[in-house]
RNA sequence: GCGCUCGUAGUUCAGUGGAUAGAACGUCAGCUUGCGGAGCUGAAGGUCAGAGGUUCAAUUCCUCUCGAGCGCGCCA
């Protein structure tokens, strides 16, 4: 709807300037707002206060302009367009165009709101990628929730995504591991999985062999098992950093070299990352003929770059934001032509009796989502770390996290879902459930501002393919719930006196049942029937 | 020291170059002879950290200061 309404806005001032009334200039971007207050319209365009000035008008004479050389008849989408001050285009949708949204719903059911901007394409979607050496953590919780949810939606918009973890099976991490089951004096990291790990493996000689025997044991036992029982995610790929090594390091380096992006330099191998906006260059084979990590990443590089994929998405800890840089002037190293995005996800904060819990490995006091899932729950757990953008730091009590739980708004959606069901439930055994529904009867403020929500469902999902800002799907969630109890409070569904009328009703709770389910789904926590 | 991120209600967090800055929780006041009260309606609560600047318009963009977190290895 927002890119019809600026595509619409566009047209309009080319064809101003086609006709000679404007000067021509670039047009800008042109963004559509929703505004808060009803009587301002549904979509908002402020493009007249930017253009005023280019064409020496005032704002509202050029937003009038604008309006005025639109096509004939308008749009049957909106029943009215105005221009107000200080210049806004303000857009008002019919009723008509909102009830046709309701017959869409029920007849596209949980594909409302696919569309195909994916189609034919394909996305890499690296996420959590721990070292295998211990549980996972709360914040790597928060980084494998996002991703999952980015999978899911784009999966919606028509591509194909191929989940993704890559396992660092190879590298000092192991015989620290090691040392640690063997709880010599190198040990690195504790915790209650490495007196488990002790009694199995310390009999199976040095740090290197207990090492790689209590790898696999936790990727496979604590690692895996988290993702796929506790978290609910599931990957498609587990990418081993070993093979990597075998397969494509050095390949992915002969290429560099041949690209004559590398140089030797105090005996070592350089990579010239500097040439990409990198703050310095990085070292691929060190001085003493070892590979560097680094050159572990340009290896899987370009494995992803010869799996031809249209787009890269990776998610990292803030602690990893240092990596940005050098990961991106790789991807233009070795050549890769799509979209690489990187998304942050900030520290998730832990305070515990009032104290901040300095999550570590090492020191084996952090705080594990299993942990927490079994505490609170999968649904009220994955709720709570998608309803805040990846860019805040953002902070819990420990304490309060079980008797937060049964606040959690997740349940306020889920409670809305379980109403509608029980409600259209009713009908069906009461016989009821309507045949045919003449969405004409739906007139009433709260079923049009139910409408309204459910319109811009298709909008969200499709923004945040392009922006990955999955924290909003939750927030649509408790604000199309919201709509749901308000109306519900104030407007009867079953109502034998008025047939047509409750069909009608029961044809829109079933569409909000409908976008609820479907917008739980890509957050991925249940739309229960009952509760 | 340098870099990245952040600072919004009592608390946890949304939000945006524009129209009166929002929600949840907490607090307070109401709502039940009807479809699930895990609900609804309303109220109180803000110097958008501070100071400059750009703009017709800044909480949003720029600079500086203060505060918080995280990074700055030929570790992985």
């Amino acid at each position: 709807m927002k890119k019809e309404i600026a595509d619409k806005l566009k047209n309009a001032v080319t064809d101003l300037q086609k006709k000679g009334v404007w000067p021509v200039f670039d047009v800008p971007e042109i963004k559509i707002d929703c505004p808060k207050e009803e009587k301002l319209g549904d979509y908002s365009a402020n493009i007249a206060m930017v253009l005023a000035k280019k064409i020496k008008k005032t704002p509202l004479e050029t937003a009038n302009q604008i309006i005025s050389s639109f096509q004939f008849p308008i749009h049957s989408s909106f029943k009215k367009i105005e221009a107000v001050n200080p210049g806004y285009i303000n857009f008002y949708l019919s009723e008509k165009y909102l009830r046709g949204v309701i017959a869409e719903i029920n007849e596209r059911k949980e594909k409302f709101g696919d569309f195909e901007t994916g189609k034919g394409k394909k996305i890499n979607n690296e996420f959590i990628s721990a070292n295998p050496t211990g549980p996972l953590t709360v914040g790597n919780g928060r980084g494998g929730f996002c991703g999952d949810v980015i999978g899911r939606v784009c999966r919606k918009a028509g591509f194909e995504v191929v989940n993704e973890f890559y396992v660092n099976d190879a590298g000092g991490q192991i015989e620290k591991l090691g040392h640690s089951v063997l709880k010599n004096e190198k040990a690195a990291y504790s915790g209650e999985y490495i007196d488990e790990l002790n009694e199995k493996y310390s009999a199976f000689g040095g740090a290197r062999e207990v090492g790689e025997a209590a790898t696999k044991d936790v990727l496979e036992n604590i690692i895996k098992k988290t993702v796929a029982e506790k978290m609910r995610i599931s990957y498609d790929v587990w990418m081993s950093e070993k093979e990597i090594h075998e397969k494509y390091v050095e390949k992915s380096i002969q290429l560099l070299k041949y690209k004559k992006l590398t140089y030797e330099a105090d005996g070592a191998l350089w990579l010239k990352t500097t040439k990409f906006g990198d703050d310095k260059d990085r070292v691929l084979i060190k001085c003493d003929g070892q590979k560097a990590y680094f050159a572990g990443d340009c290896g899987y590089m370009l494995n992803k770059i010869e799996r031809k994929f249209d787009r890269m998405i990776m998610i990292l800890g803030a602690d990893h934001h240092g990596y940005v840089t050098r990961l991106k002037a790789l991807s233009e190293a070795l050549g890769f032509a799509g979209r690489f995005d990187i998304i942050i996800t900030q520290m998730v904060r832990v305070t515990k009796d009032g104290k901040d819990v300095r999550m570590s490995k090492r020191a084996g006091n952090a705080v594990y989502i299993s942990e927490l899932i079994d505490k609170v729950g999968h649904d009220a757990a994955r709720f709570f770390f998608l309803m805040y953008s990846p860019d805040a730091h953002m902070n819990f009590n420990l304490n309060l996290a079980e008797e937060k739980s049964e606040k959690n708004p997740v349940y306020y959606v889920q409670y809305a879902h379980a109403r509608i069901c029980s409600i259209l439930r009713k009908a069906r055994n009461e016989n009821r459930e309507s045949k045919t529904a003449d969405y004409g009867l739906l007139a009433h403020p709260k079923e049009l501002v139910l409408m309204k929500e459910l319109n811009k469902f298709p909008d969200l999902a499709e923004e945040i393919t392009e922006n990955c800002e999955v924290h909003k799907l939750p927030h649509f969630a408790m604000r199309l719930a919201d709509k749901f109890h308000s109306f519900y409070d104030a407007c009867r569904v079953i109502d034998e006196k008025n047939p047509e009328l409750s069909g009608a009703r029961q044809g829109l709770a079933n569409a909000v049942k409908i976008v609820l389910a479907e917008t739980l789904r890509l957050i991925g926590v249940s739309a229960p029937e009952k509760m």
